[in-house]
DNA sequence: CCATTACATCGAAATTTCTCGATACATGTA
DNA sequence: TACATGTATCGAGAAATTTCGATGTAATGG
């Protein structure tokens, strides 16, 4: 858990959006053909405006810094917030910051 | 409180650096003329190399994001963090982040 | 195989951030 | 007033970030 790197990432409004948006999945991306459970397709962000690869180098940032989990199913890649590390990186600013 | 505004204030190195010598002044900036009480001298922040204007936008940064008071004492602006907002933005992101 | 779909990576342009020296402003002192 | 010290702001160049379209890679289905 890299405090600074998730800083970094964080500091970046659409990423913002895209960990707020994780946390009620079915109320943000209830469209989803595949089950919810399984966590929200990459291509879902994209109607925020931004292009396939924008949105593609931004979910690639929040992975690198652990913020979010990957799960590839077939063509797809599916993204859940990664809560232990979130946990951590708050209790981590709880004692530092 | 502006959350977003914090965030991207702590997403630099060395504004990080100033808000954890300023938790330990005593040790930092042991050498200072003034009572540490007072807070630290602006000034006192230019030994980690970088130049006095560039230290002086990062300190206004972190002032305009809330996380340092400072205290003008005749020539000298003294710099404390500001626990109270530390405290809420921590609060604030326990439960949105 | 070949075409299609989903996602990642590359290279370049636009924007923002970081840094500096020069200069302006504020305060204290001779 | 004139000068020295401490800090903030300005303007410009360097560096990093954001964004895009084009291209590459992985998996599916005909």
């Amino acid at each position: 858990m890299d405090r600074d790197e998730i800083l970094k990432a964080l500091s970046n409004p659409v990423r913002l959006d895209i960990l707020n948006w994780l946390k009620n999945p079915e109320e943000h991306f209830a469209d989803q053909e595949h089950p919810l459970d399984m966590g929200v397709c990459a291509s879902q962000f994209e109607r925020c405006g931004l292009s396939q690869s924008t949105m593609s180098s931004h979910l690639g940032i929040l992975h690198r810094a652990g913020l979010v989990t990957t799960k590839r199913v077939g063509q797809w890649v599916f993204y859940k917030r990664n809560e232990e590390v979130i946990a951590e990186f708050l209790a981590c600013l709880q004692k530092e910051l």
